[in-house]
DNA sequence: AGAAGCGCCGTATAAATATGCATGTGTATG
DNA sequence: CATACACATGCATATTTATACGGCGCTTCT
């Protein structure tokens, strides 16, 4: 037999989470138990742990693909994400606060982006200065960044 | 302020994440906590359902670089799992079984394949008859089915 | 055959996570 | 300004997941 239980177990595993969303370790029990498949929560635990499935808010899916480093946001949303206590509009600037030393930081990160509707920035220690070239620019970016922080 | 201390620990949180494994959601707390951002743990849960984070054997990790096509395993490694019940090498022969009605869709994922070693297959309803061209390349195959249960 | 080793699994329970409800706070609307 | 609203969050607790422990069945030696 060779292990078959098993094997055959976690294969009918993933051919159902293939197919339909499954919420908890309790609802997949069930549902295996439909195929003649009884087995407790405790050994799908460990078979979820050996498939590499994890737990989403659309049920349990495969994490062989990222396996892969923390895979890259964009880097000036984790920035915005980090520093941005807050931002103002004026004229055709935009001031942005942050914690304490956060603006040097962000300011590289928006750099790095060269947004054209930024012509520079200035940033001292928990504030950054962008200069954009017009209001529409300055409004535009505003929505830029909005969005990213989605 | 604008939502801005909800966006800062989201922040945070990535960058934890990104930097070492965190098991749980109150380890993830208790870091947060010598960073000043005292929050509990039901608002982590929170958070990380909105990051897209899930738990992994290595801590938590971002989901965003799948998110949707439930990733591809082989589909012969699908197929072994769901169907292989047990092999047996006959010469230079190899017989599989399955569950019942099982051979058909086994022997097509063998099929599909077009390895070297498979000169032919025949299914039955149970049975698959694997014929390879050599005793050695047989063992070659069994080797390979075994690597892909891992 | 007996003993030792190993993997799988169930039971019971500990640990971790999710969530219903209530409260506070900032925003928008009349 | 007052009221209505939308969120963010804490607290308490329900739900879900992980695991320590022990038993069973197989395989491998001696």
């Amino acid at each position: 037999m060779i292990n078959a239980h098993k094997r055959f177990r976690q294969g009918q595993i993933l051919k159902l989470l293939a197919n339909e969303a499954i919420a908890s370790q309790d609802e997949l029990r069930r549902r295996l138990a439909h195929l003649k498949l009884r087995v407790t929560q405790a050994t799908l635990s460990r078979d979820l742990r050996e498939l590499k499935l994890v737990k989403t808010a659309e049920g349990y899916r495969p994490l062989s693909a990222i396996a892969e480093e923390t895979a890259a946001q964009p880097p000036l949303t984790r920035a915005l994400r980090e520093y941005l206590l807050d931002f103002r509009p004026a004229q055709n600037m935009l001031v942005l606060k942050t914690p304490p030393s956060g603006a040097q930081p962000l300011a590289a990160a928006l750099d790095g982006e060269r947004f054209p509707e930024i012509a520079g920035t200035i940033a001292g220690d928990d504030t950054v200065l962008i200069v954009t070239p017009s209001r529409k620019a300055c409004v535009a970016l505003q929505k830029k960044m909005e969005g990213l922080l989605q």
